[in-house]
DNA sequence: GAAATAGTGTCTGTAAGACACTATCGG
DNA sequence: CCGATAGTGTCTTACAGACACTATTTC
């Protein structure tokens, strides 16, 4: 039987082609008739492509020689949608031989965060959308298994600390944070145990908000203990 | 500038190697003197290897074409060290380009799991070693950085869940149970919260365990509901 | 009975969920 | 004053951690 041995000449092997897919998402803000809601990018795929219908799809690229994966991340979410990524991260490798009739295809799908207004002024809309989730359009290969591992990967970094992918800036009052937690999470947070979970990690800056209804609402920042 | 597209011929791109390493845990049951703990299967690099020492290793092999990276463990644990895995996990891609001076070799850490028994009925004394954890081997490559992602996995498992791997059989007590659970954790679990913690998941069986000294214990196995 | 292990009663502190109340703004 | 939103007091429930007690076996 043939088994191959660490010392052997790595050029004897046939090699699979390796992809990144990835699911840039960002929260779509509310607006007068609905609340703000997850969304991620697509991007229109070539018309030339073999075997699969013209349509839309996560930004994906191959991985080049001599990069990193993150770095073709970020070279995907350039060239594809003009966008400039921050800091891609793995969610899981798909490996069946089949998934792609091109030939051996393992892709590598990340996850990635960008505020709604970075991507809008960034993105070439002639060649990218974003849609709101749940999404019921059909998309290629796993992508909808990507985006769903992202949602959840997302909720997750989400349940217990204040806005960790920074979606926010610097300045923000709970109820922005619990809006943005909101569409995350998918459901609606209790306001009065939201602001209890999150208060310790936020530090309240010495100015309200203003131009708002209502009680002017404290600002609050990110306490230098969690920010990282 | 050169831009890839997705219909272009996947042969034009250079290609990486596809390796895949794997933690295969166990627990090291008790002796008079010690407690039980964490190890991990290593076998020896065969001493041919370029450009690294002869020594000890994670058992990893390059993905053959028409392969599932499953699938690959699965092999290189049967032949490396005559070990058949169980469900091997992804944990992590380490895709540094100059990680191995052999060539460009990206890896696909995982994270597997079998018991002392059947390991030590399957392997090859003279190629594989179980190391307890924490070890103060030097080990090559990512591999220490794979076994720490592999515990720490691990521990997230068995945070409140019985034997989510089944290192036990069907019927055990809530102290073999609890043994295995501090093995993984590497620390005591307090035995009255562990129980409470636990016995909603297990399914008390007509049977007490004998041949221990003080009062027998209820024997237990894992409750339908649960059982996945 | 003594040693050993299994299993339980119960107190305390913490925290989530829920509800209702008070506080402070614009108009 | 009213409408609106911010922020808090507090009750209930659940549960982890901790301690001490009871229970049942072997020797």
């Amino acid at each position: 039987m043939f088994t191959d041995v660490d010392g052997r000449a790595l050029a004897d092997f046939p090699r699979p082609s390796v992809a990144v897919d990835t699911a840039l998402m960002t929260v779509i803000p509310a607006t007068h008739d609905t609340l703000a809601r997850l969304g991620v990018l697509l991007v229109r795929r070539p018309p030339q492509s073999v075997g699969a219908a013209a349509g839309w799809a996560l930004p994906g690229t191959f991985l080049h020689e001599g990069e990193t994966l993150a770095e073709a991340v970020r070279r995907s979410l350039e060239v594809k949608a003009g966008v400039t990524g921050r800091e891609p991260q793995q969610l899981h490798v798909f490996d069946d031989p089949a998934r792609d009739d091109r030939g051996w295809v393992l892709s590598v799908a990340h996850l990635d965060v960008l505020s709604f207004v970075d991507l809008e002024l960034l993105r070439k809309p002639a060649n990218s959308r974003i849609v709101a989730l749940p999404s019921r359009l059909r998309l290629p290969y796993d992508h909808l298994a990507i985006i769903d591992l992202a949602t959840e990967r997302l909720r997750r970094e989400y349940r217990a600390h204040p806005d960790p992918r920074r979606l926010l800036h610097e300045s923000f009052t709970i109820a922005d944070l619990r809006a943005v937690h909101e569409a995350v999470a998918g459901r609606e947070l209790q306001k009065d145990t939201f602001r209890r979970l999150m208060i310790d990690e936020l530090e309240s800056l010495p100015a309200a908000a203003e131009g708002r209804r209502g009680r002017p609402a404290q600002l609050f920042g990110r306490s230098a203990r969690h920010a990282e």
